[in-house]
DNA sequence: CTCATGTGCAACTCTGGTGTTGCACATGAG
DNA sequence: CTCATGTGCAACACCAGAGTTGCACATGAG
């Protein structure tokens, strides 16, 4: 199902220094945790174990050129979790407007 | 801006025991600390914190009954996450095609 | 009034996650 | 080859958050 897809992106977005990653990453598309550490202030070890996270989660990808590792932003989680978390809001909406509706008319 | 909401709202959906709770309170429409208490394996004393950080996140509100306080879940904070994750999914989708574009024709 | 029940407050423990530092290893540049 | 640079691994410090327990307070039921 979706639902560990779900709880690995909640998880991961937790933090606000995996979201700041996740913004330059989008904003750059393609860098090292090591440019990645010079952007936020971290050490490059700290930024390593959040795309360790962050790759848990499936929202970035990593491919290793050379003797360094280029990561990647991943929509497809994200989208997912969206579309999970629209769902539920609708479905709040939704017993929320029946249970109104039974309290106004008996 | 919505930005303030959609961090209380992620910090508050990364915790399990929290995302039970949201389920219990839009299945029983309605609930007290205690009678949830009861419907998961921690103290009361936990359900409170929980739902106090829930409340803080906009994501549940409470009514003051007689000796017993109501808690019940909230829509429109989780709603304008999951639009926001939706834009940022969609943003991300566009800069890949832009980079993947720009790779397949430069 | 008396009592049971539900809530609020505070102190405490403890685990997990964040971040650091130090060093070893790998690889492209010269 | 030699060296600089980028990664990987491991041990450690640190603190916020989850959970518990104990007790005091408030209020509906009888």
């Amino acid at each position: 199902m979706d639902h560990d897809v779900v709880d690995g992106v909640l998880a991961a977005l937790a933090d606000p220094t995996r979201r700041q990653l996740l913004d330059l990453l989008a904003a750059h598309g393609q860098a090292t945790a090591t440019t990645l550490a010079g952007g936020l202030p971290v050490s490059r070890q700290a930024i390593v174990k959040h795309l360790t996270v962050l790759d848990a989660a499936g929202l970035v990808s990593s491919v290793k050129i050379g003797r360094e590792v280029r990561y990647g932003v991943r929509p497809e989680a994200l989208d997912a979790t969206a579309r999970w978390m629209a769902a539920l809001a609708a479905d709040w909406d939704r017993r929320l407007a029946k249970i109104k509706r039974i309290a106004e008319q008996g």
